[in-house]
DNA sequence: GTGATCAGTCAGCAT
DNA sequence: ATGCTGACTGATCAC
């Protein structure tokens, strides 16, 4: 009489189990099932695929994380510009400012007839 | 007696001159040698493939590009940022340099018990 | 039908 | 063995 093995022994376990479990773990229960070397083979080959799944996804996230990032820094330097920016037309202001009060000081000695020693009398 | 077909018919053409050649004489030529239906959609299906591999190509080198031009932006925009910095010490020293002439202006006009008028006495 | 893009697969490299 | 990435493929979406 012919009997279908009792045991599949084609060790069943889904593809989280599979890409989880250690090489150990995994080698220790193909040789308990007695699995044929054929079988061996092409578990540990579905193992590396399930791997590279992992892998290829995390390749992507990671590129668009740096894209993000780069975009980000951009954002931020154009901020870091504009406020500079700013920054700089307030000192110009106050140039002008001071400029005009040195402008009327001098007027202000001119008109007195009040000589200024020469190094006051001049603004490179 | 029996005679292989004289012609293999099955349309042999490159991967080049099958994704240029257009639908209308791709059709064309499908008809002429009498190809089967399945030897159709077969070329048809490789003609697809063909041309996504192609769009594959240009997908990542567009991706490419655009990383670079994220990169030489940002790059500008630092550039622009050190530039703009340099000009701001030079006005911080300008304003230093004008704000000591008043100063000494003042301090001469003291000295000198000269009075000022009130809105040349002060600097905001 | 064409083009673009995503997820998965494999090859090849580096550790 | 593991992890990453380039190239390829099929699926899917928009036009």
């Amino acid at each position: 009489m012919n009997h279908a093995p009792l045991s599949p022994c084609s060790l069943d376990i889904s593809d989280d189990e599979l890409v989880s479990i250690s090489v150990r773990d995994l080698n220790r229960q193909l040789k308990m099932r007695g699995l044929s070397r054929d079988e061996i083979v092409r578990m540990k080959q579905r193992r590396r695929t399930l791997k590279n799944r992992g892998y290829a996804a995390s390749c992507r996230i990671k590129r668009i994380e740096q894209k993000d990032e780069l975009e980000t820094e951009k954002t931020q330097e154009y901020r870091d510009l504009e406020l500079m920016a700013e920054n700089n037309n307030k000192m110009r202001e106050e140039i002008d400012s001071l400029h005009n009060k040195y402008l009327a000081l001098k007027k202000f000695a001119a008109e007195k007839c009040i000589p200024l020693p020469p190094e006051l009398e001049t603004f490179p």
